[in-house]
RNA sequence: GCACCCCUAGCUCAAUUGGAUAGAGCAUCGGUCUACGGAACCGAAGGUUAGAGGUUCGAAUCCUCUGGGGUGUACCA
């Protein structure tokens, strides 16, 4: 922040006096206290207020106004804010000085972090996410975790933590039992040779497909015996709502019937969905040959799986012969996203360490068995962590701990986050329920959570037959969306030079995945979003690319200058802010470090967005209404240069922290 | 059944964790200027923050109840 109340809170202790009635504030107290000093509401009540004199009134039974003013006698920020003015039950405004703002603009252009200073105690922070499992194509649900963890791993180093990411592959699942029994029956030798990946994905769909089929013709008949069942539930529900005589005994029926017809229609429509499986199935001959010759298809899959486990030799060789292509596979969409993990411990790391996790849990006496089973029962919860399948298969449970007790030993974190969807917010909370009681108090485990993606009808995103969507094939619409932006005949005609090939494509990618990521991030993390992509790439509205094009407008005027950014930097003065929208904009360019610390409290990197979208809009607004090339005065133009260079400065660090690339021009 | 999350402008979403008159964008309507790059800017309209109580100087935010939606819930991850 600007000012820095908690640095230097000697302001409320000799506030003390009279005022205060000679209340002795704690020192826990007077840091609370100092940080409420927030940005105000509205600029009439100036850049910042401090809602501190209200809570301490209350402690030393003073009326709110004057504890305010028994602060503001003491407050010694001269040369940093004109007097503070106390204003409705007790706030305190407080409007920084022009040539404070002013000195802040250069300070920060001189600065190679501009001005953020780096965190007074540095903390290891582990970052879990992305997290695919692979021999899967990745899907719109990986978006989310990649990005976010992406986004907060940057801007946590860059306010001076130390950052280790860890992406946690799903490499030695069921996925992969799948794959190899696919291969077994349906492998074509040829096909993998040529194209390894296409192939793999393949058998995996080949083989999820007709596990579906299978579970489908198993289950449709239950479907339809629990729709008619729900049927008859409705029909006496209707029933008694006829019945009732009275008004409450009428309204509590009619909510009965409700959730009655609720159901139903939920039951209909997972039967329809089985039968619509079943007959898809049953229309394609070739594929329904294959389901009559595998109908146990799905435990030979769990046995395939339970032998790469125990180390079958067989099935190992497949896995390792496997393995690099779907790490290919991946790798390839992580370099496009440019994405990089610090390390990539998969499933398949730990799997030697669970045996000794389960004895560990035993030891400790939270593990027990029951049906079967081995878990671990917590007062809670009603339903156990179960560590270990009455087969003896290990869970993910049981990875987790492993994992928690490798990041410790070798990467000493303070904290570790998990960037994970909701759906999976109990398993965390039984897993940090767990750790705790495993001697893992000091190390700080947090579930960074998030909604989950919608299509446009508010259901989550899927395809129309009902599989999720390809993240590869989202990116390439988004791609293709800004390139036909990026080359409107009516802009290219506009442009000095045009743009070669090259470079339309470069602009369409950094606009296009920019897109993507930004929307995502626009959103809090928490709330589940519609994944509109013609919203996302449009140039209007809160997008990258009204970002990004405020930062090429910005280049565009240094350019047209002949001025380079670097040479601006080196000899910055601190401007002058004469007209309301060059102050504006220097007031919103230096809350860039409030955002990132904003970021940081909440995990959300939606909190940087917002920053980035308002200071895009500050400059739009400087742009239109201070001449800097045509300015009255070189001195003036020299000094919105200053703005104008730090404005691009902003930004592209800004979005570089949300993994979103810039273009000099676009 | 139980647990957790959510309900904010016509639509999509914010709201610095309890602060002042709840803000943006889209869509709608109106306006500006001989374009330092107009993919611009300004304005209007739009709200009982699902509803009802409570807590206090002050509530979208905390508590209770009601309604509506979502998710999870013993051997998938």
């Amino acid at each position: 922040m600007l000012l820095d109340p908690q640095a230097d809170n000697r302001w409320l202790t000799e506030a003390g006096g009279a005022g205060m009635a000679g209340k002795v504030l704690s020192a826990a107290d007077r840091d609370a206290f100092a940080g409420m000093v927030r940005p105000t509401a509205d600029p009439r009540f100036g850049d910042y207020q401090s809602n501190c004199a209200m809570p301490i009134a209350k402690l030393c039974g003073k009326p709110p106004r004057q504890v305010a003013q028994a602060i503001i006698d003491v407050l010694d920020w001269e040369g940093l804010c004109h007097p503070p003015e106390i204003a409705g039950p007790g706030f305190i405004n407080l409007r920084l000085r022009d040539d404070f703002l002013a000195t802040v603009m250069a300070e920060m252009l001189g600065d190679d972090s501009l001005g953020v200073e780096p965190a007074d105690e540095p903390r290891t922070i582990l970052i879990d996410y992305s997290s695919p499992n692979v021999a899967k194509p990745m899907h719109v649900g990986h978006i989310r975790s990649t990005v976010i963890g992406d986004a907060l791993a940057r801007t946590f180093r860059y306010l001076g933590h130390r950052v280790i990411t860890d992406n946690h592959l799903g490499d030695w699942g069921t996925q992969f039992g799948m794959v190899i029994y696919g291969f077994k029956h349906f492998g074509d030798e040829v096909a993998l040779a040529a194209g390894p990946v296409d192939e793999l994905s393949r058998l995996y769909r080949l083989v999820n497909r007709l596990i579906a089929y299978h579970a489908a013709v198993a289950d449709h008949p239950g479907a339809v015996t629990a729709t008619a069942a729900a049927t008859e539930v409705v029909a006496r529900a209707e029933a008694a709502v006829s019945a009732a005589t009275d008004a409450k005994a009428k309204r509590s029926a009619e909510k009965e019937l409700a959730a009655a017809v609720r159901k139903q229609a939920a039951a209909r429509q997972r039967a329809e969905a089985l039968q619509a499986t079943v007959a898809a199935a049953q229309a394609d001959p070739d594929f329904l040959r294959q389901a009559v010759a595998h109908p146990g298809i799905a435990d030979a899959v769990l046995l395939e799986t339970a032998k790469l486990h125990s180390h079958d030799p067989e099935n190992r060789a497949l896995w390792e012969r496997f393995l690099p292509h779907c790490r290919d596979e991946i790798d390839r969409v992580y370099r496009r996203l440019d994405i990089r993990f610090d390390h990539t411990l998969g499933e398949s790391f730990y799997h030697d360490r669970l045996g000794d996790v389960v004895q560990r849990l035993r030891d400790a006496g939270l593990a027990t068995d029951s049906e079967g089973a081995v878990c671990v029962f917590l007062p809670e919860f009603d339903s156990p962590m179960i560590v270990q399948k009455k087969d003896g298969a290990y869970l993910y449970a049981t990875t987790d701990l492993a994992t928690l007790f490798y990041r410790r030993e070798e990467f000493r974190p303070d904290e570790i986050l998990y960037v994970v969807d909701s759906r999976q917010g109990e398993h965390f909370q039984k897993l940090f329920a767990a750790a705790a009681r495993l001697g893992f108090q000091g190390l700080r485990l947090e579930h960074v959570q998030f909604g989950t993606v919608l299509g446009e009808d508010g259901r989550p995103f899927k395809t129309r037959s009902g599989t999720s969507v390809g993240l590869e094939s989202l990116l390439d619409e988004a791609v293709a969306k800004a390139l036909e932006i990026v080359c409107d005949p009516q802009r290219v005609a506009r442009s000095d030079g045009g743009m070669d090939e090259a470079e339309r494509q470069q602009v369409a990618h950094a606009v296009g995945h920019g897109a993507i990521k930004y929307a995502d991030l626009a959103h809090h993390r928490t709330s589940d979003y519609r994944f509109e992509l013609d919203k996302m790439v449009a140039l209007e509205g809160n997008t990258s690319a009204y970002v990004q094009y405020a930062y090429a407008r910005a280049r565009g005027i240094m350019l047209k200058g002949g001025m380079a950014p670097e040479a601006i930097a080196a000899s910055a003065q601190p401007p002058v802010l004469g007209v309301p929208a060059e102050r504006s904009l220097a007031l919103t360019l230096a809350r860039f470090g409030e955002s990132l610390q904003q970021v940081r409290a909440d995990n959300a990197p939606n909190f940087l967005v917002d920053y980035l979208y308002d200071a895009a809009k500050a400059y739009a607004v400087f742009n239109d209404q201070c001449p800097v090339l045509k300015a009255d005065s070189p001195e003036i133009a020299a000094s919105r240069m200053v703005l104008v260079a730090l404005t691009a400065r902003v930004l592209e660090t800004g979005l570089g922290l949300l993994g979103i690339r810039v273009v000099p021009r676009m």
